[in-house]
Order: structure tokens, then sequence, then C-alpha cells
DNA sequence: TAATAACCGAGACGGTACGTCATGTCTTTAT
DNA sequence: ATAAAGACATGACGTACCGTCTCGGTTATTA
């Protein structure tokens, strides 16, 4: 009977300096010095308190990582009106995420986690991943050929950046992102001359 | 300085042994369940016996794996003349064995090795990834845009597949699998008619 | 910086049960057999609870001596004005001691481990040894010649005891113990006649 | 069927390198660092070799003291005709030879194998110990009161020794010796007026 | 003089125990 | 009731040695 607590009575000091210290440790040992132990100690908090409010490092990170995002305020999602513009700045903007070696360290995280379990992986599509692939989705809307599924042509733009910084198999430039807003555009662009 | 082993006195039978014992507990238990203790035991081998031959869980899988493909012949690399009909049958044998639980499990623990140490994640990538997308490399050639790079190309194949296998956004099919060659095509094929 | 842990937290529980458990085993299997595993094992106990507590299997078999002869209350010390035969008591009893096999056993344990560590030997040395040598040291006092040690002359007694029991030169019976006093006696009384 | 080597066939070369080795390791880590494959690498031997001609630590060690003792003539027995002048040198040389760091460790390691095992300790008894012993016994014989052991009454000199060295309860000096001396010959010397 | 044993060095092997680390639960004391 | 602190049972880690077992490569007789 491990009743539920109640968030009414959490301690936000507590809950701040998990957080702080999970991200501060993320940079300092990577994912795999995160442990709950390193946490607790370093926050000042007992085991007890984490495992309370959070079911392991993976949703750790996943909060501080939505504090962080949810501070900067609801994705910018630009529409200048020029599709090509928009793309190439949000696939630049997501491609210098993966170049940048904190955020790298979160993402690995979360992806690692993701990969160990299946829960996990849903929460993080759910809560990360989807709005920033909505982002692009909707932007694309009625810009691409009638006969393509708009989920695929979305991967088409983000899969082929996680997969080069996944696998190290390329530089993360922004000439490289340029490059996939271009390949992948072409792929989805209406037929130039249907005849 | 503790000195190498000499790979000439190694027993043929305890590495069978191991890597059995690995894809074995791999399929029942997950890559959390594939401690080395437990590979250990399974295959009725002393653990000096394992940290004397492999680095790590990771090396283990990798090795079971290439000693699998090893075994399958070189990769197959279909070349029909039909470079559409080839790339499918390419793309939908890889879809496949994603959507394969075992070879998916196999593929998982890789990944997530792969995040962990850098170092892994470069022998993944030359010894297992690498060849795989060489394949489709060299068939590609020739018949894409001059101004894309080829590597680029690539991954307009496989990074959309391994996306959606690991975040599980969506089925893994045959007909995705025609799909992503359709979109990929259409991005590098020549422009038709430059008039 | 391993802090020292909360002896008022201790679990008093796992303290009695590790200690039975090294009687137990060091009965069954001698002093080779006693393991932290093992002791770990049998006490239901994790390892780790032991070397919290404890900094090796000689000061477990100590402490379980300590608690043994704690519980028997402080070591009786007969005074009945006949100093032959007090001493006679005192050996006889001691004889037995190192006659009885469990005993001998714990006895066996610490020896070992006095004549692996310097410092344990001296744990020994002022836990339990001294106490029970005093205990003849006192009563031979005033009762000597002048011109000896009175520590070699409490050595007259228990030296040739564990010596014997040591090497297995001979039998430890009521009539060897009769012999040392004898022996020991009349090396220390002051001389008859000093004429 | 591990039928018996051939002791013809011995590599001398290889017994003195591990009798050698097997003290240096001795001097140099004590009993604890004395491991059997140690002596081997440091004496340049395989491990089969070393069990093919010893069934342990123990045995290495007590060859190598038998060695070591053999190749300084058997021992000296003095016989000056003054029994007091003779015990005393006697006693003195064994006192010496416990403090003697090098040859310290020795008996401790000897003591240490002879506490775990039974058949070990017969073989320190008859091989080492009771050697010595007889010479007392024997210079002894004819010169004790008539109601006392001969075994009893060696044990008289060397038991308070041991026990001193193995308890580190006091100085190992000549005067210790002497009054060990003096202690046990006035135990056992006749009565001085038998009116 | 060849062959045929055995010993020899080396070290891989299946094991056991080590001492350490992190897990997730439980208990104690203090707000 | 929540929190900090940390002891607890559990179980995996990676290391050290154990004693057995192959491997070639010398010896050193025996045929």
């Amino acid at each position: 009977m491990p009743k539920p607590p109640d968030p009414a009575r959490r301690s936000e000091r507590s809950r701040k300096a998990v957080l702080d210290a999970a991200l501060t440790l993320l940079g300092e040992t990577g994912y795999t010095g995160l442990t709950i132990e390193a946490v607790a100690a370093r926050a000042g908090v007992g085991k007890q308190t984490i495992y309370r409010w959070w079911r392991g490092r993976g949703e750790i990170v996943l909060d501080a990582l939505a504090d962080q995002l949810g501070a900067a305020g609801p994705q910018a999602l630009p529409n200048t009106g020029d599709l090509d513009a928009d793309l190439r700045a949000v696939v630049r903007a997501t491609v210098a995420e993966l170049a940048d070696p904190k955020l790298s360290e979160i993402t690995r995280a979360l992806t690692v986690e993701s990969l160990t379990s299946e829960n996990f992986a849903d929460q993080v599509r759910d809560r990360i991943l989807r709005p920033q692939l909505d982002t692009i989705k909707e932007r694309l809307c009625g810009h691409v050929r009638a006969d393509v599924d708009l989920d695929q042509a979305v991967e088409l733009f983000v899969g082929p950046m996680y997969h080069r910084w996944m696998l190290r198999t390329g530089p993360l430039t922004d000439e490289y992102a340029d490059g996939i807003v271009d390949l992948a555009l072409a792929a989805l662009r209406p037929a130039p001359n249907p005849r």
C-alpha cells in the first residue's frame, strides 16, 4: 500500500536542488556518474525524497530538461512566410543543440533511458519530442506532396540528424543542417512540372 | 601492466559458450539482465575468462552479432540493375531486422553502449554499421544529384528508420520501408527534365 | 574519507546474527570456512553490514568471544586463601578450554589472526588475554621470590600450556594442569630455607 | 590416478629458485603475500612445477627452512659440563631467532600453517621442533627432580618464550632468556637439601 | 641415434572469495 | 506528514588466487 505522496506538501527547495544537482553531475561525470546516491548527496537531500517524487534517474533528467525548456518560454516556432528559411532555422537550432556538449549529454541520457524502458520512451516522445516534431509538422502542412505521410516527412528532417549525432558519422555544423533541409524539401516538394 | 593474453591459447569452446549465453540472456531478460555474472554462469565459464577477452557487456554483444553476421556470409548487396527495387529490398530487410524482437534487442544493446562509451561507438560504427551503409552508398554512386554528399544521402535512408524504431513513433512495416525509399530517391534523383 | 557509521543506528538483530553465524560456521567448517560471504549468507545479512562494523574475520570472532565471556559475567578469580588450590583451579580451567573443540577453534582463529596482523594481536592481548593473565598475576603477587618479574612468572603458567596445545606435543588433562602448577610454583616459591 | 613424479628428474635449479623466491617474498610481503602465483612468477617457474613437488605454501617454507638449517650443519648442542651455562646459550640463541625479523617471519608462517592443518603441525613438530626440544631434553636428563616429566620440563623453557613472542607481551632479550633459564632450573632442580 | 617419456615454463581455464558500489526499502530524528 | 540521514538486504562489479589443465620446448634415458 504505497500511497501516493501529497504534491501540495512537496518541498520546492528539494525539487530544485535535485534537478540542479542532476544537471551538474550530468555535466561533470556523464550519465554513468549520475547515480541516485550522488544526486542525493550533491543536492543535500535524502534518498527517499528522490524516490518519493521520481521513479528513476531518467525521470529526473526529463524533469530537469522540461524545467529548463519551460523557463525558456514555449518553443519558438518562427513563421516568416519563407518555409525554406524557417526550416533552416529550426534544423540549425536542433543541430546546434546536439553539438552542444551539455545539451548533448542530456539527450544522451534520455536516449539511453528510452532504450531501456518502453514506458520511459513514451514519456520522452510525448513530453519532449512530439512538440518539437509537431512544430515542423504544422509548418510543413500544405507544402508537401499529397502522397506522403506527414510524420514520415518530419522524420526526414530529424532522423538523419540524430543518426549522425548518435553514431558520430560526421560533423554537426550549419552547413550540414542546411544540407538536410535541402534534401528533405527536394523530397517533399510537389513535383515542379506536373506536366 | 596487465599483459595481453595469448589468442593462440584461447578456448574456442568458451568463446562460443559466452557468445551463445549472451544472446540467450539478451532474449530472455533484455540488456538489463545481461550481467557479466549471469553470462559467466549461463556459459559455465569463469568470470575472469570473460574479462580476459572482452572489455564489457557491449563488446560481447558486438562479437556475438559479428559472429552471426559472419556466419551468414558477407552482406548481400543485390544489384539487379533496377536501383529502386534494390534499395527497396535493402531497406525492407533493415526495417524487418528492427521489427524483429531478437535482433532489435541486440541493436538496442549496441546503441545503449554506444551512447555510453565513445570508444565503443566507434567500434560499432566501423564493424557493423559502416559496411551496411557502404552497401547502399556504392549502389547509390552515380545515381545521385551531383551536389549532394553521399554520406548524407545514405543517412536519408537509415536515419528516419532508426529514429522511428528508437522512439516508437510509428509501425515498422514494408509499406513504411517503401515510403522511405520513395522519399529518399525523390530527394536524390537528378532533376528529371532540366528544361 | 569513509566516514564512520553511527553506532546508535546499529541493528542489534544483525549484530547478533553475524556473531552467531560466525560461531556456528567456526564449529562446522573451521576458520578456513569462515569467509565473510559465508557469514553474511548464514546470518541473512548483507556483506556491507559486516564490513561496516568489523574490519575482518578476526574481529568478528573476537567480538563473538567477548560477547560470550561478557554474558558469563566477569571472569571468576577464586581466592580461597589456598594459593596452590586456586591456581590449580584456574590452570585446570584454561587447559579444559584448550581441550574443548569449540573453544579451541576460537582460540585457533584468534591466534592465526594475531600472527597475521600486529594490530590484531594487540587487540587480542588487551581484550582477552591480559585480563586472564592479570587474574593470575594479582593472585601471585606477594607469594613469589622477590627477584622474579611477575609477568615472566605468569608466562611460566600459560606458556607451556599454549605451547602444548598449539604443537599437540602431548595431552591436555587435569594431571597435566596440576603438573604445570607444581613446576611453576616450585620455580617461584621463595627459597624454603634461606640458610 | 595422479602418479607421483620422479624425484630423479627433478630440476635442482627450480627447487632452489622456488625456495629462494619464497624466502624473499616472505621478507618483503610477509606470509600474506606469499602466494603460489607470486612464488612461481618470482622464481621464473611454472605453477605446476610447484604443485608437483609441494603441497602448499607451508611446505615450501618448511623446506626452505630445512634447507637453511641443514646448510648450517646439524644443530649445535653444546655440552661444556656446565648445565646452567649450556642452557643459557641454547635459550639465548632461540630467543635471538625469535627476535630476528627474518627468522621470525618464517616461524610465523609455520605457526599459522600448523594451526590451519593438523597434518602440517605434525610435520613441523617432527622435522623442526622435536630435534630442537630433544637437544634440551637430553642435556636435562639426570639433572631434574625425579618426579617431573621430561617433556613438561622442556616446555618450561620454550613455552614462555613462544608465548611472549606470539603475543608480544614483552621484549625478547638476553636478559629475558637468562630469566627463563633461572626460573626453569629453579623449578626442576632436585631439592637442594633433602633433609 | 632416434624415439619416447618426464619435467619444465607459461598461462588459460572454472571457480571462490574478496572488498566496493549502487539499488530501493526501511527506520530514526527533527522540523 | 515530509524531510535529511543513513543502515539495511541484495546483487553486480572487477580483481586476486586457487588448483587443474593444456600447450610447446627442452632434457635425459631407453630402444
